[in-house]
DNA sequence: TGTTAGGGTGGTAACGGTTCCAGTTTCGTA
DNA sequence: TACGAAACTGGAACCGTTACCACCCTAACA
């Protein structure tokens, strides 16, 4: 079987040096309009292909973006992986990916190797724990951006996410409207930046309506694992239990409704619900429920359309943190208490 | 900043030759016991990691391995990634991700970069229509394997699949055992083999119980789109409806639900529904549905695995073609007639 | 004592591009 | 007509590995 044909054959097809027909293909500097036409013929005659290791050898960074997720069992992130992709394509970016299982050991791990090869930047939705790492991310002149959640510490990393302050106080404020008192909120974990502003949304629409806080109704879970159904048990089994519920982590909205449907726990007549998550499966189930959709296509247009911008250092170095919107979906899973 | 350290750098500090650092990354030669521990002292001092692009370069092949999906925003196809990436990475193989959204003129161009890149290795679920290009593949000695369909007319290729045939035949044994004698079923398009062995049987549960096979009744849908739903009402709307369904396409059992729950068509009462789907929510829904679960793990460690012995070329050349058995979950979407 | 085998080692040519640089046209203008 | 600038071209040095090969050395064997 015949090798693959390379730079050098095509040059000595086209007559011309392998110079010529570098630049012809990089459309860096000038060349004669008969030598490109020799030299496209003669691409297309060999079906020549340039090799991606051997230019991104020479060059020192390549036009592959490591696309790190949490999770791709996650619909949110699947969803968001599909996008990225196509995005990616359009600009004729490659997509490496990668999942940390939001272990950040497997995170480590997952950012050497893409140093390894050479990425040309990042996307992905960081654990919080390895800072060192996408540190030296930046120290290599490697964009990154976080997409969904962020790090304090690395705030100067450009970060695409949802409005989650606001998103958080308007599901909460729906249920306080409609007569709940007693709403309890299941967050991601308060070491994530999700995490945390929900709940600073939540409380904040707590303090606009004058309700008092309640400790025992503000829930953090991980993002893994069923922990979110024992939380919401915990949380019915109070003397005075919640007659409203946000369900701020979008990994444990399952578990939740599962946990729900099994405890016999009518929604929304015993419990009025808002979840945060926009998979298409929402509105099949009985009841339909409220939500908060995440608008994943614009987090995935923003998330490319940054790393492409920072690769090709058409951007000034202050940070940028693009927040979207969320859409609140009022839908049959809450009701007036 | 400084420049990340090369095997030039190592070499130089343990005080060998880069041949010798070169045979302890590599494990290829022999190198006596205290150089060794030099090395690996230079090594660690410099925090040096082997740049994959020069390593590529220099062997002609990559430890990367193309992983073509048709679409991560279904649910199977998402967790199938999930799987295939974690199986990868045990295995210290990086997962390159593509998606052809079911379209043939994607794939011809993922197939292509991915040429490119040199990837060791493929993973991917075809559309049908490429088969030059996978041809190619095998021509340049890249190992390919198709896991959930197949392309008959690329019989040398690999495949990991279920039983299409006997998970479908289980499916509608199921429905004509509760005296459903009009039975339908929406398959795949009938140009991809999950169409037609879902089909086949089908057909085969038709004729072990005596039923006679009605023309209208068996629909195939494309794997994009809402044409499923349609199928389904044009079914519903003949003289003599069906009183069971098969959704053999997974890729359409979202918007049939949505459709039969629009058309207020109660499940079972109305109509007997068996879906061939796994993913985390079919029993969330009212009823729970009776599905046939597809073993996705053992899909993704079959074809990890695959490739990998590919790669390092540990398998006898005759294809193989691994059939997992899929699961029958009896939940509440069927019933008596 | 002379071979020989083979472990251990280093030099160096690939691998397939890009890019710098110097040299050669070509062209426009004084 | 001459001259400088700009367009064009090709040579060759990299980029960081791997792998082949020649060589040295020691130990074992005849």
């Amino acid at each position: 079987m015949k090798k693959a044909a390379t730079i050098r054959d095509v040059a000595a097809r086209a007559g011309v040096s392998v110079s010529v027909v570098s630049r012809v293909l990089n459309g860096t500097g000038p060349v004669a309009a008969p030598k490109r036409a020799q030299v496209l013929d003669a691409i297309e005659a060999l079906a020549y292909r340039p090799r991606a290791a051997a230019r991104q050898l020479s060059q020192g960074h390549s036009d592959t973006v490591g696309l790190l997720l949490a999770d791709l069992t996650n619909p949110f992130f699947a969803r968001l992986a599909d996008r990225v992709v196509a995005d990616a394509r359009a600009r004729d970016l490659q997509i490496l990916l990668m999942t940390t299982q939001e272990d950040p050991h497997l995170e480590a791990q997952a950012l050497d190797t893409l140093l390894d090869r050479s990425v040309g930047g990042m996307i992905g939705t960081p654990t919080g724990h390895n800072v060192e790492r996408w540190e030296k991310l930046a120290a290599l002149d490697i964009p990154a951006v976080f997409v969904d959640r962020t790090v304090a510490e690395l705030d100067q990393v450009d970060v695409v996410s949802i409005e989650n302050v606001q998103s958080a106080a308007t599901a909460t404020r729906h249920l306080l409207d409609r007569g709940h008192t007693r709403v309890g909120i299941v967050s991601g974990p308060l070491d994530t930046s999700t995490g945390v502003e929900r709940v600073r949304g939540y409380e904040q629409a707590l303090r606009e309506r004058g309700v008092a806080r309640d400790e025992r109704l503000v829930r953090p879970a991980p993002f893994r694992g069923d922990r979110g159904a024992d939380v919401v048990a915990e949380m019915l089994a109070l003397d005075e239990p919640p007659t409203g519920l946000v369900v701020a982590n979008t990994a444990q909205v399952r578990v939740v409704l599962k946990m729900l449907a099994q405890a016999r726990i009518a929604i929304p007549g015993d419990l009025s619900l808002v979840v945060f998550d926009d998979n298409p499966w929402t509105d099949l189930i009985r009841p339909p429920l409220t939500a908060v959709r995440q608008p994943i296509d614009m987090l995935a247009l923003h998330s490319v359309e940054l790393v492409h911008a920072r690769m090709r250092q058409k951007l000034p170095p202050a940070p940028r943190r693009i927040r979207v919107p969320a859409e609140f979906l009022e839908r049959s899973s809450t009701t007036h208490l």
